[in-house]
DNA sequence: TAGTTCCTATTACAGCTGTTATAGTAACTG
DNA sequence: CAGTTACTATAACAGCTGTAATAGGAACTA
């Protein structure tokens, strides 16, 4: 036989498009611009993924694999609890162009849950099961709910004070639960 | 002067295209599609409508006022609290759909905050000043996140049981957490 | 009734879309 | 070296996009 597949190409492109989808967002994407922004051109980029489709699968894949290793390494860097390195982590500017993503990901999933039903899968419990586990899954899922949805209003209207002092009362509504709750054993 | 203007068509349109929007959602809306499900041709929606940019901007603007409408209805329905109210309405299956237009518009929105700036100015805001309406910014803030948050988990995995039991867990926290702040003024 | 304006319908355009076909070149294997 | 395969590049396709131009008919005013 001949020539051997070469991996690494696929992998260059993968990311590179996942940088320009990071930047340009997803619900537009165009093979054109893309394959421009990547030095190729659309053809190419369909005879590594072979259709739009799998590639937007591929991309949304790779988006969520970078918002774990993301809430990993965070979560070993500082010393607070989880719920608060996610928070850090998560409102992080610097993310900013990530988050958005994923929101705009989540609405078009909302909208067609068969193209994107394995990115729905995921999107809460992918939460529910690492960074935010706590000690049910009912505070486990009221931490992401409001986690989510403070970070949503922290994008929409950038009101830092306003929104970080809701996260700061949320903790500690939190942390008396737990007391309560760990005090009255039964 | 001759034949005056006859708002009812032009409203009769616009309705029809945000039951449309509602059903088939906005990000891929087309104009053709739209206008064979409305009875006519795109140029009559661009008679009336001036351009795609604009009838997309009065959609959201209708997605808005049905919403703050439906809120409104439903607070005078029930005799509950504000956040029991509100919850019921927003996770009735029924407003499925319209809810996640809401969560599509919003991703769209956040990518694109010069086009929806209308939307992102009033996507927090409605729900701050009346139907959420707390003692204070920080506790409306805090309810307009959970409600946000647990409703897209909601959509998303349909885990009603899950995701209603962290609802009323947060209702008897910030019940809790008024009480406390009454009984000890100043 | 004459004139003017609104509304609708048809046709057409240039530009973009994902995708296919074709061909050429480079890299590896036996 | 010969043969086969991976990769790239060019061109082209049918279909869709928003939009403009045009013309016909309907409804109102003076």
């Amino acid at each position: 036989m001949a020539r051997p597949p070469d991996p690494k190409r696929r992998q260059e492109l993968l990311d590179g498009a996942v940088d320009y989808v990071v930047a340009n967002g997803i619900s537009e994407l165009s093979l054109r611009p893309l394959a421009v922004a990547l030095g190729t051109q659309a053809p190419v980029l369909l005879h590594h993924f072979g259709t739009k489709e799998r590639l937007v699968e591929e991309l949304l894949s790779q988006v969520r694999d970078r918002l774990r290793a993301l809430g990993r390494s965070a979560e070993a860097g500082t010393r607070r609890s989880g719920l608060g390195a996610v928070w850090t982590w998560v409102s992080d500017p610097a993310q900013g162009p990530l988050m958005r993503l994923f929101f705009e990901a989540y609405g078009l999933a909302l909208r067609h849950p068969d193209r994107y039903s394995d990115f729905l899968d995921h999107a809460v419990r992918d939460w529910l099961d690492e960074p935010l586990a706590a000690v049910d899954d009912i505070s486990a899922t009221l931490a992401i709910a409001t986690v989510t949805g403070l970070l949503l209003d922290l994008l929409t209207t950038g009101d830092r004070l306003r929104v970080e002092a809701a996260m700061e009362r949320f903790a500690f509504l939190l942390r008396w639960h737990a007391d309560q709750t760990a005090s009255v054993p039964d």
